[in-house]
DNA sequence: AAGGTTTGTGCAACCGGTTGCCATGACCGG
DNA sequence: CCGGTCATGGCAACCGGTTGCACAAACCTT
């Protein structure tokens, strides 16, 4: 068994109140007092339950993450700059992954109350009335979603959006295929309202699908049926289905159709055609959204973080 | 506030422990009272603090899960996998990322000991006489690791690499190029121990290198410059960033050089040409490293997972 | 109707810490 | 030499639950 603090101020004959304030406020205690306590500690092992510490503070000194799916290859860049940040303010990040499921997320969210001191949610699936409800039992910083008087860090999808149709526009393409994401997607949403306020295009939508390679495989061969001459995908790994998708019917990308992606993901980098994308700023989101947590007095400031398109290989002008 | 059992007790004039039982042990309490309870606490949200719970009963119902860079696709397969076996156990995961760092990795084991009921520790940099001492505070289960007296979930990462120098050989290469992975990684020292049993091949080791993309472009000249034919990589990261140093120096693969990676991740099956791998049963490893820590009476258990070649396109003939 | 079981609930100790308050004694200036 | 300060550390309540034990009431037995 690991040795308590009881155990510790027995064995150097202190009460256990020294003990406690050895660690949490080491000015208050005598140094030679302190020393004993420490080579005690130090002796037995001792180490601070920190589940029994945060009872009675109140901070635990955990964040929880939570995503809607780990395998998408756009979150671990997040994730690994939240918990570098987290670390820079001693704190520690637990992630976890809702399986794109609302309950799952909603479970994950009712464990991680009481056992962090705030929850970062990226992209969620669930209903804003939902979030606002568990908001008032663990704070949230959400990414990836607007929710009125909620802290928020977001990405500017509109404006990224817009680079991509005008990229496309410029190589001639007017007949553009959108295929969304999952519903109740912010993102899939503000791409949507960009693409119809733009004018001049000729739009044809395809959604929900599921935001993974396999949900871009599944729609390659309506994509190519519908007369579109260039896609723009809800993310890289749709886009790496389609291309994927189209190749197996034998339709060149960029030759016949373009396709667009968003996230700039590895695998987006490392394919042939390598694709172009609208680079999304993860690594920012995930540091910024530990500092939002953090000094969460701050109520629901939002932070919204430019997006930049990156051509490479997947586009090209429109065959007419 | 979120209401706590105190509040629920006196909204319906009863004592802490007859709520406490409602929610624990159901059927010592009076079905009449049962629901007023139950009323009272739904009205007030009432969610038992499961930290605090944790502190009596010395379960917590979750698990840690460290991993050394969620960044690598090997790992989201083997997370899911554990969280949907945990969650069929009524047992959540928390994941966290070492960073590769072995320091980072002792602070997150110190961090989840207390806060969860074991932790599942996946190809770990850290001494092995380290982990034994860390074991003492939280039960382990390794996995890519084998500690004696330890649970352990290996894959047969020899029966894998044989299976891949036998492939090479039979496709006339002799002179071998062995990239391994980080020191103190135990898949890296299967393979070399492998490698060097097995008769009849011309063996150049490089190594330690980053178990990533940068890793395999940085070594990518040496390869190419050591005359051998055929490189085994530590992973499938390692050998797509072998794949495209050697094209940016106009080597082509596999018509001059034949790559073999292990793990058969997304990137690898996407990339042109289609990556030949060492297939890891992660979904397997996942699974049953859960089951091993909730059995972990069981002390000791190793299972081990067989490994399964997977020719593709990245591998052809010596040319001599 | 007496005695033995159940059943249902309260009491209080406990888990491993933290912290406000108080008692003690050393030290200080006048 | 005395009252006042201050540093030090013990006491006990508290955080939010759980659980062994005791006890009263209700429920069988015969």
């Amino acid at each position: 068994m690991a040795a308590t603090i009881k155990d510790v101020a027995r064995a150097c004959g202190v009460h256990v109140s020294t003990v406690s304030r050895t660690f949490s406020a080491p000015h208050l205690v005598n140094p030679a007092t302190r020393s004993r306590v420490l080579a005690a500690a130090d002796d037995l092992g001792y180490r601070p339950n920190r589940a029994a510490r945060a009872l009675t503070t109140g901070r635990t000194f955990n964040m929880g993450l939570i995503v809607a799916d780990i395998a998408n290859p756009f979150f671990p860049p997040l994730i690994k700059a939240a918990q570098a940040q987290a670390r820079g303010r001693d704190y520690h990040v637990f992630v976890a992954d809702t399986d794109e499921d609302p309950r799952v997320e909603e479970e994950l969210i009712r464990t991680f109350t009481k056992q962090v001191d705030g929850v970062l949610l990226c992209s969620p699936r669930l209903s804003n009335k939902m979030i606002e409800r568990l908001a008032e039992d663990v704070p949230f910083v959400v990414v990836n979603r607007r929710i009125k008087g909620m802290p928020a860090v977001l990405m500017n999808v509109a404006q990224g959006a817009k680079l991509a149709l005008e990229h496309l526009a410029e190589l001639g393409h007017r007949r553009i295929a959108l295929v969304s994401g999952p519903i109740g997607s912010w993102t899939s949403n503000e791409m949507q309202g960009v693409a119809a306020e733009t004018p001049g295009l000729d739009l044809v939508f395809f959604g929900p699908n599921q935001p993974t390679e396999g949900g871009g495989l599944a729609v390659a061969a309506d994509v190519a049926a519908c007369g579109a001459t260039a896609v723009l995908a809800y993310n890289d790994l749709v886009a790496l289905g389609l291309v994927e998708g189209l190749a197996a019917m034998d339709i060149g990308v960029p030759d016949q159709i373009s396709v667009i992606g968003f996230d700039d993901i590895l695998p987006g980098r490392l394919n042939r055609p390598k694709l172009t994308t609208v680079a999304m700023p993860a690594v920012a989101a995930g540091r910024m959204a530990v500092d939002l947590l953090l000094q969460s007095g701050g109520e629901g400031a939002t932070v919204t973080l430019d997006t930049a398109l990156i051509v490479r290989e997947s586009t090209g002008r429109a065959q007419r």
